[in-house]
DNA sequence: AGCACGCCGACT
DNA sequence: GTCGGCGTGCTC
């Protein structure tokens, strides 16, 4: 009996989201399974593709006639059943393919690569053949196609002198070492270091180390490092039938050359003991409820993480532990690999690509009991969860801003109510949609009001930055900062500084008429970037010189408006020449671990101040911080998004729990446009709670999260005319079948119209309770195949993040 | 995405 | 008449 295969192939398109039959060769039937990635053949020519094997079963429906399954691409399965009824819902809920979502839940290693080459398969005339393959019998087709050979080679090809051949490349490469193993016993080798000339000090030294092996093996580089045995030694010592070498796969340990000292469970104070309890009881009774534990910063959220962590493992289960990419510092890692150790791994941006593979491989093989990581790694292979942890639950980057378009707190209620476990929401300044649901009991609230250290909140002075201007000062830094930075200097204190990027950036502007440098793809000016001395676009790319005279008038007078990091920190060097400057950013903090590094060096005080964006406002935890600023809190507030004022409260909140976290009391300097903004007001008093009330009620006037759930549905495409009609044509489709009290806004071209090239139109759906309106729309996407095929695209968003 | 099929214009 | 343009439809 022949089985078939379920193949859910790599070619995303609506008629291929759905699983293809293939044959299973006799040579594959024992292996195959579920989950595997293997190789099959689709369409006609030579093409093959990856695919995902989703169900193995003995007929098919398929009326043609079947392939067969060109090869497998592992030796076990890369996905289990959870992540493959996972991949499926998930498609459904985010408007995606199934395909996509199986991409993303693996790593980058173990994602589809296609080679696709030239072959030589008859004699071609020798000068061709010299000219075109340069004398070898094949040609990669980037290649071809770089020197401009096509033409010529489909005319070989008609001839069928040469083929096109297409492979799955599997890069899923382990890293391998070599290792030695002593083949004498411990008397066989005293008797040859013995029989040993006095000239032979190395080959004594090899025997001496052989002998306290003990059966256990040592790899070649650790002969080699650590007793000056060499290869040729080595090489000979095989020779003599002394040892022999055989080949062991490793990890590639990112952490390989840290220590992390072992530390042991704090004792909890009384309120962090009465927030702990219902999740130890959760955990215990692998109940699937949810916990929202609100605790302002400093309270000892990390260490009821831990503990739950520590039970969960007790009871032989894994945890999943997810953080912001830009809170996974180095002491975030430490704490966790001090209290379990080999048990942890962690995933995040900083690693290789191999270092990613192999920290997966540890969580697949379950030697990693424990995972922390960033939002992809809510997709990690754990098995058996017992528990699953958002940290800073509030975080926007939680949210993916491309297809698949999942939210990770979704997919952990759902692999939480899978595995039958707790979740438990963290933050300090709770999403208002969480803090809503709290309130709705769907959550369960804990809190935590005080900080670990008893110590006051710092005080907040918000400083009126027009007042500064009245009176002269027009730099970025009011004098009440310039003082008390000059004062922590002095008492050899360190400072924070945060520039709030959000909506803003820096451009050139012409004073004579005005004139803004536009991106000629995209509408929108593009942005100075002193570090290459460039113009760039922030939206495709597109780069340019710094204009010296103004392309509308001809004038001299550009100059440059606006604030980056960079033109703070020259400016902060002008005002205080004496502060030693540390400036993280994008531009800073691309190179791998150039992120740890300026921590560190600011850990160790070889800098005075720590300036950058909203990198530096999560998670660092100095204790000799003792001044925070913000430089313009309120860039952020003038932005059309409904959470504009919730973010800056977040941040705010953030920023403020920088300073003083040890025994040094902290003080935090705002500087604002807009003192009486009820964010930076109620941010000054550290008042959550007020904050959630005010918020909740222009919420509710503006009929916005948490009152109604939203999707956000874009077209684009070259030609406005198109994306337009299409965006109003899907608007008039749906709307008669939507209830009364659903909001339709829309159809509008986007805040920035045109990006490369595109021009992109939207509508925004806001809705209470529409239980067709996710079919209706996966109707609309299959409907508009023809349409996307031919440069249409449409993106459908549920909940998303940004509006504009 | 990539390939074949099929239907129209310009060429040996 | 044939070569080759690309619009259309299918891939287990």
């Amino acid at each position: 009996m022949v089985s078939i295969a379920k193949v859910i192939v790599d070619v995303p398109t609506m008629q291929t989201n759905k699983p293809y039959d293939y044959l299973i060769l006799a040579e594959f039937d024992e292996q195959i399974m579920p989950g595997m990635r293997v190789e099959v053949p689709f369409g006609q020519g030579a093409r093959k593709v990856q695919g995902f094997v989703v169900e193995i079963t003995q007929a098919s429906n398929f009326k043609g006639e079947l392939k067969a399954i060109a090869n497998l691409m592992d030796l076990t399965a890369v996905l289990d059943e959870e992540l493959l009824l996972l991949g499926r819902e998930m498609a459904r809920w985010t408007f995606s393919f199934q395909i996509t979502c199986y991409q993303t839940m693996l790593p980058a290693m173990l994602r589809a690569k296609y080679e696709k080459k030239i072959k030589v398969i008859d004699e071609i005339p020798e000068n061709l053949f010299f000219e075109l393959f340069k004398g070898r019998n094949e040609l990669t087709w980037d290649e071809a196609t770089e020197r401009g050979l096509m033409p010529q080679l489909l005319k070989l090809k008609k001839k069928e002198l040469v083929e096109l051949s297409y492979s799955v490349k599997n890069q899923a490469k382990t890293k391998k070492r070599r290792m030695i193993q002593s083949d004498l016993s411990f008397e066989q080798l005293e008797e040859e270091i013995i029989g040993l000339g006095k000239r032979a000090p190395k080959q004594s030294v090899l025997l001496r180390q052989l002998q306290s092996l003990n059966n256990e093996s040592i790899s070649t580089t650790d002969m080699n490092k650590k007793y000056g045995v060499s290869a040729a030694i080595l090489r000979e010592a095989e020779n003599k039938k002394w040892l022999s070498f055989f080949e062991e796969e490793m990890y590639r340990d990112p952490f390989k050359h840290k220590e992390f000292k072992k530390t042991e469970p704090f004792v909890l104070n009384d309120t962090q003991e009465k927030a702990l309890q219902p999740i130890m009881k959760a955990v215990k009774q692998h109940e699937k409820e949810v916990f929202l534990l609100k605790g302002v910063t400093g309270s000892g959220k990390t260490e009821i993480y831990l503990q739950t962590i520590a039970e969960t493992l007790k009871n032989g289960q894994s945890a999943l532990m997810l953080v912001p990419e830009i809170a996974l510092t180095p002491q975030m890692v430490h704490s966790f690999k001090g209290r379990f150790g080999g048990a942890v791994a962690v995933l995040h941006s900083g690693l290789s690509i191999g270092e990613k593979y192999d920290e997966w491989r540890k969580i697949e093989r379950q030697e990693a009991k424990v995972v922390v990581g960033a939002r992809s790694s809510i997709f990690a292979p754990v098995k058996n969860i017992g528990v699953i942890i958002i940290d800073e639950e509030h975080e926007g980057t939680y949210k993916q801003d491309e297809n698949p378009r999942y939210h990770a707190k979704d997919v952990a209620i759902w692999r939480a109510d899978y595995h039958s476990c707790p979740v438990i929401l963290g933050s300090a300044t709770p999403s208002l949609e969480s803090r809503a649901r709290a309130y709705k009991k769907v959550y369960t609230l804990l809190e935590l009001p005080e900080r670990v250290n008893k110590k006051d909140l710092p005080v907040v002075e918000v400083i009126d930055m027009r007042e500064e201007v009245k009176t002269g000062n027009r730099s970025n830094f009011s004098i009440v900062l310039q003082e008390k930075i000059r004062d922590r200097i002095a008492k050899k204190e360190q400072i924070v500084l945060l520039l709030n990027r959000r909506g803003y950036s820096s451009f050139v502007m012409c004073r004579d008429c005005g004139f803004v440098l536009p991106c000629p793809n995209c509408d929108i000016s593009l942005t100075l970037h002193m570090d290459t001395k460039t113009m760039k676009c922030h939206y495709c790319g597109h780069e340019e010189a710094i204009p010296r005279i103004c392309p509308s008038c001809n004038g001299h007078k550009i100059r440059y408006y606006g604030t980056g990091t960079q033109k703070i920190e020259e400016e902060l060097h002008d005002i205080i020449p004496e502060a030693r400057v540390i400036r993280m950013d994008v531009d800073t903090t691309r190179k791998k671990g150039a992120h740890e590094k300026l921590l560190s060096a600011f850990g160790n005080k070889e800098a005075d101040i720590l300036l950058g964006t909203q990198m530096i406002a999560k998670g660092l935890d100095f204790p000799n911080i003792t001044l925070a600023g913000v430089l313009n809190a309120d860039t952020g507030l003038g932005l059309p998004d409904f959470r504009a004022s919730e973010r800056t409260f977040q941040l705010l909140t953030q920023v403020s729990g920088r300073a003083g976290r040890a025994e040094l009391k902290g003080e935090v300097i705002v500087q604002t446009f807009n003192p009486e903004h009820y964010s930076i007001q109620l941010a000054q008093k550290h008042d959550y709670d007020a904050f959630y009330q005010k918020e909740m009620l222009l919420r509710h006037r503006g009929n916005y999260p948490p009152f109604f759930f939203t999707i956000l549905i874009t077209t684009s495409h070259t030609e406005e005319l198109q994306a337009s009609k299409k965006m109003q044509e899907i608007v008039e489709s749906i709307r008669p079948n939507l209830r009364p009290e659903t909001i339709l806004l829309g159809p509008t071209p986007k805040a920035v119209a045109r990006v490369n090239n595109r021009y992109y139109y939207q509508t925004i759906i806001k809705y209470k309770h529409e239980p067709t309106l996710f079919k209706q729309l996966q109707e609309l996407l299959s409907q508009s195949q023809k349409e996307m095929a031919k440069g249409l695209q449409i993106a459908i968003d549920s909940e998303p993040m940004h509006f504009i």
